[in-house]
DNA sequence: TCGGTAGAAATGCCAGACAATTAAATGCCT
DNA sequence: AGGCATTTAATTGTCTGGCATTTCTACCGA
């Protein structure tokens, strides 16, 4: 029964649909061993070629991992929250930069999933936290900054605030906000934006952490929200603008 | 430059990347064709099955589509959201099977990404997303209706709720919230729940979005958290102590 | 003009072979 | 008997070459 899923496919797709499914079903375990590559070749009836396919097209997804050598082979793969968080930020950008998505929209997603996780983190907040978000606010200051740093900063700022909830499941889950999205942002409003005023808001809002105050916390980000639309907006516009002249 | 990524790794994960890097880059653009397989095979100096083996991997992240026959080929894939979702579903479902989340972490994430979404819900939900959260209501009422029909409403209404909010974005960074976390604590808590509470904390939370009354959704959900969590902890406490006795 | 057919280009799949790697088994020396 | 070097077997990684299948294009004939 293992090889009949759907007909149509792919030879390798059907049989990695048929593994994936096996660990998904929790018939293979975390750090079990799949037969080798010979003997899925003699199971599913296919050459060892089209089974590499297929256990590729698992190691793509981070299902499996391969060892070489004597009792080497494909098995089972612990997924780490990092690894998750990779590939949610892969999907995450690519998603982003293949749809055209508005900006509007864009800003009202991050922040409202960035705003889900702010009560926790001023009330959970640790010492470690504040100083990491500290130290990115004294990094934000400095003038000779480029952009590119800048920016970077701004991300792991975030990062933090997302990390200081003491959650991992949140964290995981908004990673594709925090750094899918933020980044997307930063390349449209950087030319914009005031820096100072960027880094006055994220003091405020690291100072309202430190104070265990979710309410002050939540305003500081709405005002960033509203920021960053505006800015977004004010770019666009201006965009369009020179578009319809240079038409 | 294109190979030389890095020299450990095998050498169609190698390809795989460089050509992901290209897409993700913006070089190569959505429905842009990629060289044929023997062309690609050229470039990078290594064998036809190593560079399939390269483009499995990448198929298998919808980062690619192929097509047989003339001026077929592989395609860089447009994602819609749709597939992003799917994959975030994947990724996160398998994240959480293989953690050993606790209950509470899960739970507190879960309602935490939900109720990011109620304010926004409440002032955009339209006749069509209340219509169809009514209905899933209605199914929930019907006694004769099986566990697993049950938790699948469940999901589905919350689903709509999420939906409701207006805002694609959004309901992409949430599915996996709502449909990986959900049936996870659904297989949990589905034995010792009342059906009733759950169909009238669900009714509530509609009305609340019908009345457009951001505060009361937020309240139900709140209520809702406060039910699964203590569920999930009575289950596991039960557990705890059957474990014990047995031992 | 229309329809069918042959060709070309590409992926899908297979068979067999060799290279590289690794752990276990073996054997040798002390 | 114990420890170290060597062999061996298992397994993945890669290559070569080929055939099957699909699909578009272009040509040719009625």
């Amino acid at each position: 029964m293992k090889s009949a899923s759907k007909s149509k496919a792919d030879l390798s797709a059907k049989i990695a649909k048929s593994i994936r499914d096996q660990i998904l079903s929790g018939a293979l375990l975390a750090d079990d061993r799949l037969p080798s590559e010979a003997e899925l070749a003699d199971q599913f009836s296919v050459s060892r070629p089209t089974v590499r396919e297929a256990l590729k097209r698992l190691a793509a997804q981070s299902l499996i991992r391969t060892e070489r050598g004597a009792f080497g082979g494909a098995f089972v793969r612990h997924l780490s929250y990092g690894e998750a968080q990779a590939q949610h930020i892969t999907t995450s950008t690519l998603l982003l930069s293949m749809n055209a998505v508005r900006f509007d929209v864009a800003c009202e997603a991050r922040f409202a999933l960035e705003r889900a996780c702010t009560p926790l983190a001023a009330s959970r907040r640790s010492k470690t936290h504040l100083t990491a978000m500290r130290a990115e606010l004294a990094r934000q200051a400095l003038p000779e900054l480029s952009d590119e740093t800048f920016c970077a900063s701004d991300v792991a700022l975030h990062r933090a605030l997302v990390d200081s909830a003491g959650n991992p499941v949140l964290s995981y889950q908004l990673a594709g906000a925090v750094e899918a999205m933020q980044p997307l942002m930063n390349m449209i409003t950087f030319t914009a934006r005031s820096r100072s005023r960027i880094v006055d808001l994220h003091t405020r809002l690291v100072d309202a952490l430190e104070a265990r105050c979710p309410e002050q916390a939540d305003a500081v980000l709405a005002e960033l929200q509203a920021y960053t639309l505006e800015l977004g907006q004010g770019v666009l516009a201006a965009r369009a603008a020179r578009e319809e002249q240079g038409a």
